[in-house]
DNA sequence: ACATTTTACTACCGATCGTTAGTTAATGGT
DNA sequence: ACCATTAACTAACGATCGGTAGTAAAATGT
């Protein structure tokens, strides 16, 4: 407003909020929620507890922040991946090489960190399981948009597009597991391509 | 041998190994095994702490002994499933119906144990990811026997039935996600019938 | 009857868990 | 200079964690 930025009053942050978000998310991601301790968190980020208490709350509500702010991200990513992939069975072809060149980069082989943690603590910490159900919820929404699109127009059946929707988000949790799993790139390029001959048949 | 059965010396159990080890995996299979504590385990089964601990060893061990029953029972369980289905390519629809038919079924509404744990701990707890890993190879090689069989003979090309195994483990590995995830019937239903809309391509 | 063996049961261990009070240090506002 | 504000940092809290002595009880063997 006035020209220059406008400081907190008192005591400058001597870390980076985000950096560290990005540094807590890795280890959650990796670790899983419950075995991932405060004393982890400490280490992995070089902030004290009780700043990481005072900034973030406790260790439930700095997860909720840290899946919320992944989630975005995520779901941005996919986005991207389908607006890119472009239209017609050959976007499907190309939606599933960007996964894949997504898949074998070292920040992705922990699979998707909404999915393990419903998997995780659907069993025990009830209040967890929202994020992955409207992450899926979402992200099953573009993928349904992207199976649309490859078929022709005119011809379009929904009942078809439904089924071939479930039939992808499936895949694409079995290849979160097969990620997860510590497949090589190899394995990950085999699954892609038994799912690229299935889309062949959408044609 | 001697007509009747050799009791053991000092005082008898109280309690059931097998339906103790039954009641102590239904807890590991819901909460996971980080979640799940000794107390907890106590008091799920009503035997105190020092006889889990004299009878099954270290949590560690505990796990590791109920892993090994669990993943017999199951391998047994998926071998029954691709025994009824019989061949052919109505073989694989059949088994996916016998395979609904469990799924939708209380006992199991937490998924596969095996392919839960390892994706809890592949990141933090090594020594228990060779179960899950075994198991998928295992549960494979029955899966391509049974693909295998709705090729016509003479005509059966290894790589097509690589690639559709492939396709039917990732299949069944993001099914598990789905019913981990809550899925009520109606959607094990849908996801199953995309995957037999598929299986029909294989005619 | 007595010793031996195995289990049941109580009580407790040190370590780690998540969390917080209390103090020192560094900034902006007046 | 002084105060208000915010954060760094130390030190500890109670609870729970996995795990283990030590003792009482119930069976078999001689």
């Amino acid at each position: 407003m006035s020209g220059t930025n406008t400081r907190s009053r008192g005591r400058p942050r001597l870390f980076d909020e985000d950096a560290v978000l990005d540094e807590l998310t890795e280890l959650f991601w990796r670790k899983g929620y419950s075995q991932t301790s405060m004393a982890d968190l400490v280490e992995a980020s070089g902030v004290h507890k009780s700043s990481l208490y005072s900034t973030f709350g406790t260790k439930e509500e700095l997860f909720a922040k840290i899946l919320r702010r992944y989630f975005a991200g995520r779901m941005d990513m996919m986005s991207a991946l389908v607006d890119r992939a472009g239209p017609g069975v050959d976007g499907i072809h190309a939606f599933l090489e960007l996964l894949r060149s997504d898949l074998v980069s070292d920040s992705s082989q922990y699979g998707c960190l909404l999915v393990n943690t419903s998997s995780e603590l659907c069993g025990s910490a009830p209040g967890f399981e929202g994020f992955g159900v409207e992450f899926r919820k979402a992200l099953r929404e573009r993928l349904r948009a992207l199976i649309r699109q490859a078929e022709p127009d005119g011809i379009a059946d929904q009942r078809v597009t439904d089924q071939r929707t479930d039939l992808f988000m499936t895949f694409m949790l079995g290849l979160n597991l097969t990620v997860r799993g510590g497949a090589d790139e190899n394995e990950i390029g085999r699954v892609i391509d038994a799912m690229n001959a299935t889309v062949d048949t959408w044609r």
